[in-house]
RNA sequence: GCGGAAGUAGCUCAGUUGGUAGAGCACGACCUUGCCAAGGUCGGGGUCGCGGGUUCGAGUCCCGUUUUCCGCUCCA
């Protein structure tokens, strides 16, 4: 019946294109052509897909989602505001995380804590080293490295030209050959580790005097050479800092330097006491915190996906050490189940397991959403073991650590956190929502198919015409359910342009005053995704949307 | 940050070898209609992203710059 583009730009006309190569192709070329016509489909999509995420873009900003900031002065760089719509998918979006969290786990709390921490804690939980990459770009190929990265792949090179020599050696002497006295003996194996060594000193001590002149002249001295263009004609070696940096008046370091905080996890950690103790928590328990956070990417594309200021929804939740991992099952699943309860389809989200593990964790997965662009992070879930409490623990010389009454000692609480973009959530919401639409008629709409729950309007009160006592009545009853949810009142252009303009913003339901409304105070309530109606009484329209609202979270 | 493409009304776009800024939709007022958008009349709105240059004259040609998109790169 409709003709629906779905987020995926998957049009029936792609399907049915690739279709007719499947039928007329002779059955022996299928076993071969199956990839072509794959990737043919897979071409097609790709296309679509692009024209889809313009589309959603400039809906965002059309119906008052989403804006670029700063417009009339030309914007401003991967900065974007939300806007009267906007502002209210994205509260919903919060609320319906944190009912989720907080209010339905009795053991997690919340927590709003400040954007400016003190700066030690970046250096305690690694930002200020970690977030500092050093970057050289090839002047041929135009390619960007990291400079540690390039320095990092050459010292491998000869660590496996140690490894060929121990391997030569090893069949050489047979099963008496001990590697290790080999590898600290042998004149050429000990060559070649004081040269790695070499490299290795010379390059952490400049990058730690922040002397890019000398890695620069590192990476030429050892002839390292772009792998793309060959070539080793490179561009100075710059810093990057992630973190956005500001002064602060009185600090009492002895700079004022202060950074905006690049994720909101410290602000739980270092709160993790002040929590436990005065909401006297017990293992295991959970902080919740929902904020901003600012990082300085080299390159933040892709609309709302990676900005420069952006909002997390993080929860750290504390267990006893060795439980961490059936924890992390426990959380893998729930934000799962979350994610699925909104309604946007299965199919749109994976796992994906991290192999190689950062230095924090023992375990870390992302949760990843089918976005117009591919299958992108939208929330992570890592075993962080005892590394930031740790951390604050040695750089603040306070004790982080919690008695177990049922164990009878101390010990320092291990961490699982979960930690989801709200704006990248806000996307995914948008992504799946638009639908473009051919009704029966031949007419098309556009429609936002939010999941209620989180439309930023639940309800239009239309009156079916502006005359005849109409919009009295409408007004009438829009006062009394307007204490219950964000309606709009609207008596301008005719009652079907109204509905198309309901269903552009993702309002789940349209309630229609009109001429037997004055007889015998009924309404009619129509539904966005069916465009249904019903007739109902007055008197139990706020009773109903609450009902069909509670049976969509 | 590098390379490529683009920027004209709220949106989608047209604009001839350089010669007085246009259309459709949207918006506002009034009329008409009255349950799934686009009937009538009238109207508002653009220093053509910004800044220079060439020219008698620049939306148009040249340079710079900025923003967006695509690719590279990066991504706790």
């Amino acid at each position: 019946m409709k003709c629906k583009t779905d987020w995926r730009g998957r049009t029936e006309e792609a399907f049915y294109i690739s279709g007719i190569f499947w039928f007329f192709t002779p059955f022996w070329f299928h076993s071969i052509s199956w990839q072509g016509s794959q990737l043919f489909s897979y071409f097609c999509s790709m296309v679509t897909n692009e024209e889809l995420f313009r589309k959603i873009i400039s809906h965002a900003k059309e119906y008052g989602f989403v804006f670029p900031s700063s417009e009339i002065y030309d914007g401003l760089s991967a900065v974007y505001d939300y806007g009267q719509n906007g502002v209210e998918l994205k509260n919903n979006i919060k609320s319906y995380w944190w009912r989720a969290m907080v209010q339905y786990h009795e053991n997690i709390v919340g927590l709003d804590s400040a954007i400016f921490m003190h700066p030690t804690i970046w250096k305690a939980s690694g930002h200020v080293d970690a977030f500092n990459d050093p970057l050289i770009d090839n002047k041929d190929s135009k390619k960007r490295y990291r400079a540690d990265v390039l320095v990092e792949d050459f010292v491998a090179k000869i660590e496996d030209k140690i490894n060929k020599e121990i391997e030569k050696a090893a069949k050489r002497f047979g099963e008496t050959f001990d590697a290790a006295m080999y590898r600290s003996t042998n004149p050429r194996v000990m060559e070649y580790q004081a040269k790695i060594d070499a490299i290795n000193h010379r390059f952490y001590s400049s990058l730690e005097k922040n002397d890019l002149a000398d890695i620069k002249a590192l990476i030429e001295e050892l002839g390292i050479a772009c792998p793309v263009s060959g070539t080793k004609n490179w561009t100075d070696v710059r810093q990057f800092n992630l973190m956005f940096a500001t002064q602060m008046g009185s600090v009492s370091e002895d700079t004022g330097t202060i950074y905006l905080r690049p994720e909101t996890a410290q602000g739980i950690f270092v709160n993790f006491l002040n929590v436990q103790k005065s909401g006297r928590m017990k293992l295991p328990f959970g902080i919740a915190q929902i904020g901003k956070a600012f990082r300085n990417e080299i390159v933040a594309r892709q609309f709302i996906f990676r900005m420069r200021e952006f909002e997390q929804m993080e929860m750290q939740f504390f267990v006893r050490p060795g439980d961490e991992l059936k924890w992390f099952d426990y959380w893998k699943k729930e934000r799962l189940r979350w994610h699925l309860s909104l309604g946007m389809s299965e199919d749109n989200y994976r796992f994906h397991d991290h192999e190689k593990l950062a230095h924090y964790a023992n375990a870390a997965t992302d949760i990843e959403y089918a976005f117009p662009f591919g299958f992108k992070e939208l929330e992570g879930i890592h075993s962080r073991t005892d590394f930031d409490l740790s951390a604050h623990s040695k750089f603040s010389g306070k004790k982080l650590q919690y008695f177990d009454p049922e164990l009878n000692e101390s010990y320092t609480p291990y961490v699982i956190e979960t930690s989801i973009g709200l704006d990248r959530t806000f996307l995914a919401v948008l992504s799946h929502a638009y639908t473009e639409e051919k009704l029966d008629d031949g007419s098309e709409r556009v429609v936002l198919r939010i999941p209620p729950v989180l439309a930023p309007l639940k309800a239009a009160i239309l009156p079916l015409t502006a005359k005849d006592g109409l919009p009295e009545k409408a007004r009438e009853i829009m006062d009394v359910i307007k204490y219950d949810y964000l309606c709009k009142y609207e008596e301008k252009d005719s009652i079907g342009r109204r509905y198309r303009r309901q269903d552009a913003i993702g309002t789940p339901y349209c309630i229609t005053v009109d001429h037997q409304t004055l007889e015998d105070n009924t309404v009619t309530i129509r539904e966005r995704d069916t465009m249904k109606q019903e007739r109902i009484p007055v008197e139990r329209i706020s009773g109903i949307i609450a009902d069909r609202l509670k049976r969509n979270s």
